[in-house]
DNA sequence: AGATGTCCCTGGAAGC
DNA sequence: TGCTTCCAGGGACATC
């Protein structure tokens, strides 16, 4: 599942290889979570200026607009010179000089957006209400605090809303949390100012370490050079329900809320 | 506005 | 073996 640290890892093995790309061709498959809602047209002839990533998409840079690619849940990217004839869930390509990136999304939850610019309604309903970015120096533990506890929901959601913090996914949120000592059920109200800066070091931690890792394949991630992550065999708590705590070996529980898996260690994280 | 529930989609696992 | 059912989850959207 592509949180911040996949589509970080896919960023950075294929963004250095794209950069001055011209494009010369759009291949469209089945529709992702949107519709391609350009023309080919559009795109082609353009020049890739430059990757970015903002929350979990990426953002490529053209000449005259910008190309949202988001991977949903399932989806990867592949930069190749020469791609082979796209299969079953191979769902957009884009041709250009220096390669095709392909986007496979076998559960098709991920999206392809063009926009002129950013100051466009698309551009700033996708952007706009995101939170800050985990990894950028200027994520400000001051403000972290005072958006966290003005909320009264379990704080599990809270860093999964993506509207204070962005890119902490399922996975790493609970493994934040774990790193934290706080359990997922405590409402971010009731976190007091010293656990809530625990929490702003170990989600900065977790995510930059598992990027470090390439990032977690639990079934078919990889990077846009076909390159599997690592961090999963790292994971203290996610999807290791029954397992010993690696810490102080108490069995690690699984709850549900809102409708999805939150693991956690009832020792070693307090309510 | 914040909290909560529903829905989109498909492959793999589990149950019968 | 083959069928059905459940589950994974990012995030848009509707509702309260």
């Amino acid at each position: 599942m592509p949180e911040l640290p996949e589509v970080e890892v896919t960023r950075l093995s294929f963004a250095d290889r794209i950069a001055g790309a011209r494009i010369v061709g759009v291949r469209v498959g089945k529709p992702l979570r949107w519709p391609l809602q350009v023309l080919p047209e559009v795109l082609v002839g353009q020049q890739v200026v430059r990757v970015r990533r903002r929350g979990k998409y990426l953002l490529l840079d053209l000449d005259r607009g910008i190309l949202f690619i988001h991977l949903g849940m399932s989806g990867s990217l592949s930069f190749v010179s020469n791609a082979p004839t796209s299969g079953k869930h191979d769902h957009f390509d884009l041709g250009t000089s220096q390669g095709v990136l392909r986007l496979n999304d076998p559960r098709r939850f991920g999206a392809v957006v063009y926009v002129n610019s950013l100051d466009e309604p698309l551009a700033i309903k996708l952007l706009g209400k995101l939170g800050m970015e985990p990894l950028d120096p200027g994520f400000d533990p001051v403000l972290f605090y005072e958006r966290i506890v003005r909320r009264k929901a379990p704080i599990k959601q809270v860093l999964l809303a993506g509207d204070v913090v962005v890119g902490v996914g399922n996975i790493y949120a609970s493994e934040a949390l774990f790193q934290a000592g706080i359990r997922p059920t405590v409402r971010a109200c009731r976190l007091s100012r010293p656990r809530v800066a625990k929490l702003y070091e170990s989600v900065r931690d977790v995510l930059a370490r598992a990027v470090t890792k390439g990032g977690s394949t639990l079934r078919d991630f990889s990077n846009a050079q076909g390159e599997a992550g690592y961090f999963q065999f790292d994971a203290m708590v996610y999807g290791r329900e029954g397992l010993p705590c690696k810490v102080c070996g108490t069995p690690i529980r699984a709850i549900r809320q809102g409708q999805r898996a939150s693991f956690f260690c009832g020792q070693c994280q307090k309510p």
